[in-house]
DNA sequence: TCGGCGTATCGTAATATTGCAATGTAGCAA
DNA sequence: TTGCTACATTGCAATATTACGATACGCCGA
């Protein structure tokens, strides 16, 4: 991708970045999603949900893991996901700061 | 990217992941915020803010309005970008759905 | 100790993204 | 009309992402 240019933004705008880029893809979307309504909670179901083989899906997790807005346990011979509460705090923040607060100039 | 698997996820997660990729840019990211900001407003604000070349960042509005978070309008000579209050709504309500409801299983 | 189950990692192929220079397009002033 | 300004598009090259098969790893039960 060219030259990856990473040294000219606000680390804030590059951590932000990586969040969203996390949540980016509809397997991821539909990962953290089946964590937040507990239905799912270790990798053979999310393979389920998604459809995708079980290497993708633990590839998927690894990167939401390394975004920090999962973390997994491992228990036993599974190895259990869940939510970060401060990566989704972060992400609340930031879209509530999106917000419009007026009508802008156009 | 192997076989794009569009087929196997729902619309909303589709939908949603669009607007989450379009966001997981730092450039793409200091530009949203720079309008929510209303600091900037044109294409040429955007090339002082992010350093990247003027076709750089005509691509990344291009995305960015693609993925329905902002609309441009034609002022004469220049082109003002602002912020789709839906879009930012749905983001919204996505990030809240994803709160830990309780504590999960882990 | 030996399988088997559940995950993680590696290697690889296909495709998408990012960035820029060069060029095209549209509006406005002289 | 001519030239200028502001932005959009095109056409690469470099790099990142996505997906999967194959394989390795770790934890149990028999």
């Amino acid at each position: 991708m060219g030259t990856s240019h990473t040294e000219s933004f606000t680390p804030e705008h590059l951590a932000l970045a990586e969040l969203f880029k996390a949540l980016g893809h509809p397997a991821r979307l539909a990962i953290v999603n089946a964590i937040a309504a507990q239905q799912a909670c270790v990798c053979g179901e999310f393979v389920a949900i998604t459809g995708l083989s079980q290497a993708t899906v633990s590839q998927h997790l690894k990167e939401l893991k390394s975004a920090g807005i999962i973390h997994g346990s491992i228990q036993g011979p599974k190895t259990c996901y869940c939510l970060s509460p401060s990566a989704l705090g972060l992400l609340k923040d930031s879209v509530a700061q999106l917000q419009t607060p007026s009508d802008s100039c156009c």
